[in-house]
DNA sequence: CTTTTTCCCTGGACGC
DNA sequence: TGCGTCCAGGGAAAAA
């Protein structure tokens, strides 16, 4: 599932690409695709206009068009960004088209149809993700301090935490997962449970699973493909994600499948520790 | 306010 | 072979 790590490599990957180039015009194929905006109008937005940045906020993936207005695309579960040689036959499930000035194509490709896309101008882009998504945790806004703070207080369960976009924006399930292993904490903990040093552990984590899942170009687990069609290699070296009965690679305990929040959380329930409740410590 | 649940959507896995 | 059922999950909205 595209999470940071897989939207990133993707706009890496077209950055160069992309940069400076016109769109000639956008088709939309699924009218849900820009739901609930008439496709019409979102193709008439995009028609003609030169591409001048492209950006990644979250799992949000942003292209800045000229005169102020962005590209809004989010890949939920099934969504693949694909750039085509001129002629390519089309893919099944084909939702949206970009034709470029060089004559090769965009493909927003998307089985599910979760995925979508939009056209706004810079000040309803701000609009649009205030309160919803929270600090970027490659930037160094991510410190530790800033963790104990959008904790404070919290009853949530720690896998819950990292799954709200409006507290890190980014994580997913997978990366959710790897994070608390790499922080050997628990995904059930409250995540105002937390003490100064799982703050430090936790950020530290976060950070680091990301970039391994960057620097494994994202994980391909079912549809997740880069740019140009190709396989991350993340799901090699995951630590205890879809790890259900191997052993731990810490301490061989076998990993543990639960489901937290309705999804799939995998954890060692001998390495990850889970923190008590804490009480308001009198000050 | 915070937290949990439901819903969207469809391919693939599984059971009979 | 084919049909029915269930699961996966990001994020918004509804419910608690």
């Amino acid at each position: 599932m595209p999470e940071l790590p897989e939207v990133e490599t993707i706009r890496r990957q077209l950055e160069p690409d992309l940069l400076g180039q016109r769109i000639e015009r956008l088709e939309v194929l699924d009218e849900r695709w820009t739901r609930p905006v008439d496709p019409g109008e979102v193709e008439r937005a995009v028609d003609g206009k030169r591409i001048e940045r492209l950006d990644r906020r979250g799992k949000y993936f942003l292209v800045g068009l000229e005169d102020d207005f962005v590209l809004v695309m989010h890949l939920r579960m099934t969504g693949n960004l694909l750039l085509v040689d001129a002629g390519t036959p089309d893919a099944a499930y084909l939702r949206a088209r970009f034709v470029l000035e060089d004559g090769r194509q965009l493909w927003f490709v998307d089985a599910r149809r979760f995925g979508e896309g939009a056209v706004l101008d810079a000040a309803e882009v701000e609009q649009r993700f205030r309160g919803r998504l929270g600090v970027e945790p490659l930037s160094d806004v991510f410190t530790a301090g800033e963790l104990g703070r959008i904790t404070a207080g919290r009853s949530a369960p720690l896998k819950s935490f990292l799954l709200n976009q409006a507290g890190i924006a980014g994580v997913g399930n997978i990366y959710a997962d790897e994070a608390l292993f790499r922080a050997r904490l628990h995904p059930l903990s409250p995540a105002g449970s937390m003490r100064a040093e799982h703050h430090a552990a936790l950020r530290d984590a976060v950070v680091a699973s990301l970039c391994a899942g960057i620097d494994g170009g994202g994980a391909s687990i079912d549809d997740y493909r880069d740019a140009r069609g190709g396989r991350g290699t993340m799901q090699d070296e995951f630590l205890v994600h879809a790890r259900e009965g191997q052993p731990c690679v810490r301490c061989g305990e076998p990993i543990r499948r639960i489901v937290v929040a309705g999804r799939s959380t995998y954890y060692c329930p001998r390495c990850q520790v889970r923190l008590r409740r804490r009480r308001r410590t009198g000050l």
